[in-house]
DNA sequence: ATTGTAATCCGAAACGTTTTGGAAGTCAAA
DNA sequence: TTTGACTTCCAAAACGTTTCGGATTACAAT
C-alpha cells in the first residue's frame, strides 16, 4: 500500500507532526533527526499525498482552464498554441492544469464554472475568448475568484487581462489591402459575441471610410472561425458580381480555408486573390503561397496570462486591494500590470499582392 | 465564506452525517428532512468541497493526460484531435482531465509520473505517443496504477491499449504510390524510438521490396513529426538527382510541410511530386492540392481510450484479474476489448499521381 | 408487558496532511 | 537556585467530507 507520514513516524519512532516537519524542513527539528526521516521516506518510497495537502492547505496549486469550443471538436491551433503557453507557464509555477472544453454561453459552462468556484476544484481560471456581456466574467468578478483573461470585454467591471489591440490590427491589414489597390475587399467574420469580432469589423469598417471606400454589406459574411468556414464563406464571396480582389478573414483558419476556396475555383493566390487573416499561426508561415497576416503572439499570451494568475493567487492582492498594496511594496518589487493590451505586427507575406487589373 | 455541510446542520438543526446522507440521498432520513436539508442547502448555495470528497473517497475522479512534446511548443493537430476527444469523453463520465506537458524521456517526465502515481493525484492516466522500451508504461505497470494507452510497445507485459496497424498503413500508402508507377520514393520518418516510426517504416520497405524495388537508405530521412521539420527533410529529398517523385511522411504534418518545400521549388503536388501522409489531420482535406493520407481516427481513439480508462477505474479488474471476472460477469455486460488495433484507412486524394515521366 | 422491526437520526472515526500551542529538556546567565 | 532562552519534540485540532456502528423512538406483533 501506499505509505503515509504515520508510517514512516511508526518506523522511525517520532510523531506525525515532526516527521512532516522534518521533511518540509522546518528548523526546530534537528539535523540528525531530520536525516533518519529523509532517509526513511527514501527508502519506504514516501510521497506526500496531494489531496490531503490540498484540503489541509485550503489550496489545490492547480489552474482551470474551460475551451470554449462549439461542437465536440477543436482542431483549431490557436488552442493548442495557447494551452502550450498555458501548460509550460503554469509548470513552470508548480501548479497543475485542469482543462475541460464545453460549449460558450452553455449550462455546461455555466455549471462547470460554479463547480471549480464553489467546489474551490482550483485556485484561478483562465478566461479565453472574451464575449460581449461575458457571464463567466460576471460571475468570476461576483464571486471573488481569481481569473485572468485573454481579451476586454464591455462589463463595467475591471480585471485583469491581456489582450491585442485587435481595431488597430484590422486597420493595419485592411489598410494594407487598400495600399495594393483593392477596393472591393471582402471580410470573413467571427461569431457576432465574441469581443474580438466587434473590433475586428471595426476595424475594418473604418479603414474602408478612410479610403474613401463605401462598405459593401455583401462583403461581410460570418465565419465560425473553422477552416470550413472560411472555406464556405469564402466561396460566397468569390460568387459575387463583381466579385472581390481581397479577403480579410477574422483569423488565419478561415484565411486558408479562403485560400483553399479560391485555389479550388483556379485563382491564384497574391494575383487573382489576395488574402489576410488574423493570428500568425504556424500554419500560416507554411501555407501556400505564405500567408499575410497580423501576428498575435498567442503562445506568449498564453504564458503571460498564466503569470499574472499565478501572481494574482499568490501576492493575495484582490483586484479592489490593488491601490494598498501599491503603497507597502517592498523595495524592488514591481507592480504586476493587470490589463495590458499588445501592439499587433503586420505580418506581409506572398497571399496579398496588387489586384489583378492593376497590373 | 464557502458553506459547508456543518453550516448547514447548523441552520436545519441536524447533524452533520444527516445532511451529508440527506444530500446523499441515502434512504435512511425521513423525506421531510431529506427536503428541508436540500432546500436549505440550495439557499445557502452549498456545494460540496470537491478535494474533501476526495481525501474521504480515496479517489480523485480525475485522469491525466501527459503530453510528450519537445521543445516548447505543441502546435500539433494530432494532439489538439486527441485532447478533445479525451477531454469530452471524461467529461461525459464526470471525470476531470489533468494536463501537462513534459519533453519524452526527461527527468521532468519521470517526476511527474511519480508524482501523479504515488501522490494520487489521479486514478489513471492517457500514454500517448508509446515509444520503444517505454518506461512510462513499465512504471504503470509496476505500480499497478490504471492505465491506457494510444499504441503498442514492445515490453513484454501485456497493458491494454488502441492502436492503428501502421505498418498495414504505410504498405497501403506505398502500395498505391508504386501502382501509380512511382520508383522513387522518399520516406521522412520519425523519432526512432517512436513505436509507430518502427512499423511504418517496416511497411515502407516491405512494401518496396514486394514491388521489386530496391530501398535506397537516402531516401529515407529523419523527421521530428512537424511541418518545418517535413519542410526540411523534403528540401534534403528534393536535392538529390535523381530525385524522388513520391514522397511518403510518417505524419501529415511533415507531409504539408514537404509540400510546402516542393511548390517553392515550383513543383506542381499531384504531377511533378505526389505526397502521402499519415493521421488525416483536418488540415489534410483543405491542403491544396488535398492530402493523400492514411486516416486514423484520433478523435475516436481518443474517446475510446478514455472510456477504457474510466472502465478500468471503476470496474475495478487489475489487469492480473482480468481472467476472473470474465467468468462473473453479469448477464449482458460485454467484455471490454483491452487491446485493440484499428484497420488503418487509405485516402486517396490530390496529392498523389501517376510520376511526370510516365504520362 | 415484552419483543421485534422499521424508520430516523447521530457521534465518532476516518481519509493524510499541516499547523497551533505548548511541553520537556538543556544550558548558561544571573 | 532561579530564570530565561533555546532546542527539540509532540498531542490535538483542523481542513470538509463520507461511513461505520450504533442509539433512539414509534409502533405492531406476540
Amino acid at each position: 500500500m501506499t505509505v503515509t507520514l504515520k508510517d514512516i513516524a511508526k518506523q522511525v519512532g517520532l510523531s506525525v507532526t515532526t516527521v512532516s516537519r522534518a521533511l518540509a524542513g522546518y528548523d526546530d527539528v534537528a539535523e540528525g533527526t531530520r536525516q533518519r526521516v529523509r532517509a526513511a521516506a527514501k527508502e519506504m518510497g514516501y510521497y506526500p499525498n496531494i489531496t490531503a495537502r490540498h484540503l489541509q492547505k485550503q489550496r489545490t496549486d492547480t489552474l482551470a482552464f474551460v475551451i470554449p469550443t462549439h461542437g465536440p471538436r477543436f482542431s483549431d491551433p490557436f488552442f493548442s498554441e495557447l494551452l502550450a503557453g498555458i501548460g509550460n507557464e503554469a509548470g513552470r509555477h508548480h501548479f497543475d492544469l485542469l482543462v475541460s472544453t464545453q460549449p460558450p454561453d452553455s449550462e455546461d459552462e455555466r455549471e462547470t464554472y460554479r463547480r471549480i468556484v464553489h467546489g474551490r476544484r482550483a485556485d484561478g481560471v483562465l478566461v479565453v475568448r472574451t464575449r460581449q456581456n461575458d457571464e463567466r466574467i460576471r460571475f468570476l468578478s461576483e464571486q471573488g475568484f481569481p481569473f485572468v483573461a485573454f481579451g476586454r470585454s464591455d462589463l463595467g467591471s475591471s480585471f485583469p487581462y491581456v489582450d491585442e489591440d485587435s481595431y488597430t490590427g484590422t486597420r493595419l491589414i485592411t489598410q494594407h489591402m487598400a495600399d495594393l489597390g483593392h477596393r472591393r475587399i471582402g471580410f470573413v467574420s467571427a461569431p457576432a459575441g465574441l469581443m474580438f469580432c466587434q473590433l475586428r469589423l471595426a476595424g475594418y469598417r473604418d479603414t474602408l471610410q478612410a479610403n474613401g471606400l463605401e462598405p459593401d454589406r455583401a462583403l461581410i459574411i460570418g465565419g465560425d472561425l473553422t477552416q470550413r468556414g472560411g472555406f464556405e464563406a469564402a466561396q460566397t464571396l468569390l460568387a459575387l458580381d463583381p466579385r472581390p480582389t481581397a479577403i480579410i478573414a477574422c483569423n488565419d483558419l478561415m484565411a486558408l480555408g479562403a485560400m483553399s476556396a479560391a485555389q479550388n475555383l483556379g485563382l491564384i493566390i497574391g494575383q487573382d486573390l489576395s488574402v489576410g487573416g488574423f493570428d500568425d499561426i504556424p500554419l500560416a508561415e507554411h501555407a501556400h503561397p505564405p500567408l499575410t497576416t497580423v501576428r498575435q503572439p498567442i503562445y506568449e499570451i498564453g504564458q503571460r496570462i498564466t503569470r499574472m494568475l499565478v501572481q494574482l493567487i499568490q501576492g493575495q492582492p484582490a483586484p479592489e486591494t490593488r491601490q494598498d498594496t501599491r503603497r507597502s511594496r517592498k523595495a524592488g518589487e514591481v507592480a504586476a500590470e493587470t490589463q495590458v493590451i499588445l501592439t499587433p505586427q503586420l505580418i506581409i507575406r506572398g497571399s496579398s499582392g496588387p489586384p489583378p487589373d492593376s497590373g
